[in-house]
DNA sequence: AAAATATCTTGACAAAGTCTAAAATAGGAC
DNA sequence: GTCCTATTTTAGACTTTGTCAAGATATTTT
C-alpha cells in the first residue's frame, strides 16, 4: 500500500493508516473515518455531507475536525477541491484530471475520464499561461 | 433600443429604462442603478461586490434589493449566473456561450469567446443528455 | 385625496466556512 | 505507571453569502 494506489478503494483501516503515516499526518481515529469516507465515496460530497456519513461510524467528531481533516488532505494531495456545485466547495477524491457531468435534476456529479472529451484551440489563447482546464457539462444523467 | 442589443454597453439611463421596461420591470432609481452598472461590466462580480459599486451611485440602495433585482434580471434573461469561484457565484452579462478563464493569482475571470475552443468526444457520452457546457481554464494572464 | 399595488428597507434567519481557546489525548522520558 | 509536553479535538463564536418577512415608501388607480 503507497501513496501511489490513491484512488483504488481502501477497505482495511491498515490502508488508511499507512496512507496517513505516509503523509506525515498522525492517524487518529477521527482522521481515519474521514479518509475511509472520502477515499471510498464518488459522489463528491461537501464538507457538511461528509460530517453527516462520518459520523455513522464516528458519532462524536465534530465539524471542526472534518473541516481541518479534509483541508489537510487537500494540502497533502490525496484529494481535491472541485467548484462546480452553487454554494459549497465539493472534495473529490480522484486527483487525476478529468471532467465533470451535473445532472441538474438531481443534483448528482460525474467524473467524465480526461481522454473522453478533447478541447482544441487552446494554444490560440495567447494572453493566458494555462495551468489546468477542464470541462463542465449540465445536463441529465439518462435512466438506462 | 431592443434586447437584441443586451450586451453592448448602455451608457444612456435611457436605455436601461427602455431595456427595463421590454422586460416587464417597472424601472426604478435603484433597479436602473443596478442594470447600468452589471450590463457595463465584464468582471463578473459577486452580489456583494454589486452592492459596493451600485452603492457609488445609488448609496442608500440596500443588500435586499441589490440581490432581488439582480435574481430578477437572471430570470428574465439579461445576465446569468456563474459558479466559477470559491464561495459565492457570480454574475455575468455574457448571456451567449462562451467559456471562462480564471487569474488563480487575481482572481480575475475572463471570457473566452466560444468559438475559440472547441470539444470534441461529446457524442461518445452515451449516458448523459448535455443541455450545456464550458470550458473552464485556470492559470495566469501573461502580462504584456 | 384615498385606496390599492408595487417596491424598498431593515433586521432576522440559515448555511458554509474559519478561528480560538479550552479540554482531551497521545507519546516520550523517567 | 506517572509526569510532562506536544498534538489533536471540541464547542462555540464569528464572518460571509444568501433568503425571507414585515413594515415603511412610493406609485398607480379610482
Ligand atoms: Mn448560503
Ligand atoms: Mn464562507
Ligand atoms: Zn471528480
Ligand atoms: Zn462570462
Amino acid at each position: 500500500m503507497t501513496k501511489s494506489k490513491i484512488g483504488l478503494y481502501l477497505n482495511k483501516v491498515n490502508d488508511s493508516v499507512t496512507l496517513l503515516r505516509e503523509c506525515g499526518i498522525q492517524p487518529t481515529p477521527q482522521r481515519i473515518a474521514v479518509i475511509e469516507f472520502i477515499l471510498n465515496t464518488r459522489s463528491h460530497p461537501s464538507a457538511d455531507q461528509a460530517l453527516e456519513q462520518v459520523r455513522l461510524q464516528c458519532p462524536t467528531i465534530s465539524r471542526a475536525t472534518v473541516y481541518n481533516t479534509l483541508n489537510l488532505l487537500v494540502k497533502k494531495g490525496l484529494v481535491r477541491t472541485q467548484i462546480i456545485r452553487e454554494g459549497t466547495v465539493v472534495f473529490d477524491c480522484n486527483i487525476n484530471q478529468h471532467h465533470h457531468f451535473i445532472d441538474e435534476e438531481t443534483g448528482n456529479i460525474y467524473d467524465i475520464p480526461w481522454d473522453q472529451l478533447e478541447v482544441k484551440g487552446k494554444d490560440r489563447l495567447k494572453d493566458f499561461e494555462i495551468v489546468e482546464f477542464q470541462v463542465i457539462l449540465r445536463g441529465r444523467r439518462k435512466k438506462k
